[in-house]
RNA sequence: GCGCCCUUCGUCUAUCGGUUAGGACGCCAGGUUUUCAACCUGGAAAGAGGGGUUCGAUUCCCCUAGGGCGUGCCA
């Protein structure tokens, strides 16, 4: 196989979210797994709803992400190619014009359904005469242009899912050009793809339809077209469709919380594969485990709580030179070595910091029992004297066991509550060293 | 409605007709830590249902049920 080309190329329309990230990061372990190019392609064609901040915010999540691009490109700086090719097309005779509003075809639509019919268009438009089309036009109608499907079987190998086969008699003939003279994504695409040598598209299994249009689109146009990889979508946890609700899971949300990258994508380039899902040390790691034939062809469930395992995983053993400036963005003093070693097995996410943040430099609401009042009193009696060092841990402690007899649980879990304000934490003893002996003892009084 | 695809532990999956149906995550238990978490070890946990084919079906075929996608002047 030579070297692969591949594009990912996301609408400006809305932020990247984990459908989205999925098809690119397939693209990305595909392509450079194969020492090929991975391209980005802004597709801007619909104009009104393409944003310049979508488009930013599009290029900042995948920089984020770490998937890097060879070339980049917007489809809305090429309309002269796309002209070009509705000329071509039409020399051809595959492009014809229709006049039919939206809401006409809508009601065809729903005329055919109601007799069992699929909906696909009549090309009632084909039989227009040269007469009718000036009456349209002269009533002030524009028309909208369509690809005429050749109406034989479209077949390709596809690399995720066998053999295939569409009925392109089954398929209504594609609109490539809209009424106000915009181009729908169809046709661009494929005039990119042929310019950019595309060698490989990867996509979700949402468009095997329109790659049957497509390909026929492709033979028209330049002859070859490449090889197609349709990947199962991803459903919700609770199994339903994921990319319709898009809600919480965009790019920018998850990143807010905390969650890192490399869990995100260790995650979306093993779900629904035969692989492990568990975190791979880089993306360079999993390009060289990604292949499609790995990839299964049934819808996977996206659980964000398994997300939050692995990014766990990663936190609880990050080292402090990849964590330092987000600690100091959570607070100065938290950008601290020997704290976050000790916190972070406790810590989810890097952010989780900010919790102990106060029991080790600030000030916290001692949880003081009133069973163990007495005992927190002895223990303000026992703490040694001068500065807490390694050892200060222990000598307390013991002292402690033998003027009060209490051991194991009884004897911690009231100290650890009262020293943190917390049931669950890093080490006491270690935590003792970092608040010091002044902000211990002042957590050693029982309010009254 | 029609078309395409799918269906093994809770989840992601292995099995290419004969297996004690394997692994990972999660869950539970134990160990360790003189405490919790982290960590280590162990355990419970699955072939949607019904028909075939076959000496033998999770595996091949059909039906049913359930699910995903498509059926846009969205991508």
């Amino acid at each position: 196989m030579s070297t692969p080309i591949v594009r990912f190329a996301p609408s400006p329309t809305g932020r990247l979210h984990v459908g989205n990230v999925r098809t690119a990061l397939i693209n990305w372990l595909f392509a450079k797994g194969q020492g090929g190019k991975f391209i980005l392609r802004i597709d801007d064609t619909d104009l009104q709803r393409s944003t310049q901040e979508y488009e930013d915010g599009l290029r900042e999540d995948l920089t984020w992400l770490g998937l890097s691009w060879d070339d980049t490109f917007s489809q809305s700086k090429r309309f002269d190619k796309y002209d070009a090719a509705v000329a071509s097309l039409k020399e051809k005779g595959l492009l014809y014009p229709c006049y039919e509003t939206p809401e006409e075809l809508e009601r065809k639509r729903k005329i055919a359904l109601s007799r069992g019919r699929p909906p696909v268009y009549d090309r009632a438009a084909l039989s227009l005469t040269d007469e009718e089309k000036a009456k349209y036009e002269a009533e002030g109608r524009t028309p909208h242009w369509r690809f005429k499907l050749s109406g034989e079987r479209v077949e390709w190998d596809d690399l995720v899912r066998g053999p295939q086969s569409i009925d392109s008699s089954s398929v209504s003939d594609p609109i490539l050009v809209r009424g106000d003279g915009s181009y729908l994504y169809t046709l661009p695409s494929v005039v990119d793809d042929i310019e950019y040598n595309i060698t490989h598209v990867v996509r979700g299994e949402d468009h095997v339809t329109n790659s049957g249009a497509q390909i026929e689109i492709f033979k028209a146009l330049g002859g070859t077209y490449p090889a197609m990889a349709h990947t199962p979508l991803l459903v919700g946890a609770d199994g339903a469709g994921l990319s319709k609700r898009l809600g919480s899971l965009s790019m920018g949300e998850l990143r807010q919380q905390g969650v890192e990258p490399l869990a995100i994508c260790s995650m979306l380039a093993k779900l629904g594969t035969s692989d492990n899902i568990e975190i791979r040390p880089s993306l360079e790691v999993l390009a060289e485990e990604f292949s499609f034939s790995k990839i299964g062809r049934s819808p996977a469930r996206f659980d964000e709580a398994d997300l939050h395992n692995l990014n766990a995983t990663i936190t609880h053993s990050m080292p402090f030179s990849e964590a330092k400036e987000r600690l100091a963005a959570v607070a100065p003093e938290a950008a601290n070595e020997t704290f976050w070693n000790l916190v972070r097995e406790n810590c989810d996410k890097v952010e989780d910091v900010a919790g102990f943040v106060p029991v080790a430099f600030g000030d916290i609401e001692p949880i003081i029992d009133d069973e163990d009042a007495d005992f927190i009193g002895q223990a303000a009696q026992l703490l040694p004297e001068g500065e807490v060092t390694e050892a200060t841990w222990g000598e307390w402690t013991s002292a402690l066991k033998s003027e009060t007899g209490r051991k194991g649980r009884g004897l911690f879990m009231p100290l650890r509550k009262a020293l943190t304000g917390m049931e669950k934490g890093p080490d006491v003893g270690a935590m003792l060293q970092i608040m010091g002996r002044d902000r211990a003892l002042s957590r050693l009084v029982v309010k009254k």
